[in-house]
DNA sequence: CTAAATAGCTAAGCGCGCTGAAGTATAAAG
DNA sequence: CTTTATACTTCAGCGCGCTTAGCTATTTAG
């Protein structure tokens, strides 16, 4: 196998969950008044367990005051929980409250929705290809680390 | 192999993919002033070649004014052509220009450069296993119908 | 103790993206 | 030919997301 070959079916690949997925995500985000930022913010609290407000624009490519003014509103929206920090007192801990963790795992759901339609088709060996496949990938793709904003 | 397995190492992928794949897109995308919208647009007209003001507001959701608008923007950037459509004189014909092709091409790079990292950590016999299941996967989800908007 | 650095908030201002309403031009239906 | 439908544009208006500048409170360094 060829290497431009394998990579374009990587690229293919990509394109279709691109498509699929975005598509149902975006669907998802807009019908619960969110945007892209929201999610980010909301994945990255996720993520990190409780986070700063600086960071969070950090993550985002923003600065801090527009972080801060966009926490204001997931707060207001019950989305995120925002407290002093007891041992930095300048500081606030962002974390998710539950109807924040829902949203995201909702989105989450919508976003993957379409792969259960294709997993179903899949007969036993499939599977098993498939899931080699998928065991080599994702390792490699956690010993990546993503080069610095 | 369980179902649930199954699912969970797709899930885990789609996230690795999301993560790394979004993040690098839409920093190109920022770094050249464009917005999500603008990305989808640009795609839209890629993929069906030349299209109408309307069915462009359609898939992205939005009314045909606002799709309008933001094409008016593309224009200026000289990144689409706007022209009338001879065989109905209502319509306009959307079709990406030189440049609107570069800056799509461009952003699909970025999309997959950190990919191109992970090919080259795989063994001959590591991409043979990828390969196989891609071609499973992709085969499905070409076959796939997305949902009505 | 004082000075500098840090974390966050607030305010003013700008452009974008969206909507709904109104307008123009063309096409299709009767 | 007249009416209705379609494709698009323009305009006014609204809220969002962003930036910069300036502010408070707290921590850290000298």
């Amino acid at each position: 196998m060829q290497d431009d070959a394998f990579a374009s079916m990587l690229g293919e690949w990509i394109e279709g969950i691109m498509h699929h997925s975005m598509r149902r995500f975006l669907r998802y985000a807009r019908a619960n008044g969110l945007s892209m930022s929201h999610l980010g913010a909301l994945f990255h609290t996720h993520r990190f367990g409780s986070c700063g407000v600086t960071e969070i624009g950090e993550h985002l490519g923003v600065s801090s005051a527009a972080a801060s003014q966009m926490l204001e509103r997931l707060v207001k929206q019950d989305l995120v929980l925002r407290s002093e920090d007891p041992d930095d007192r300048r500081a606030k801990r962002i974390v998710l409250t539950k109807k924040g963790q829902r949203i995201l795992e909702e989105a989450l759901r919508a976003r993957q929705s379409w792969l259960n339609d294709v997993t179903q088709t899949l007969s036993d060996s499939e599977k098993k290809t498939v899931s080699a496949a998928l065991k080599i990938l994702i390792a490699r793709v956690n010993q990546l680390t993503e080069p610095a904003d």
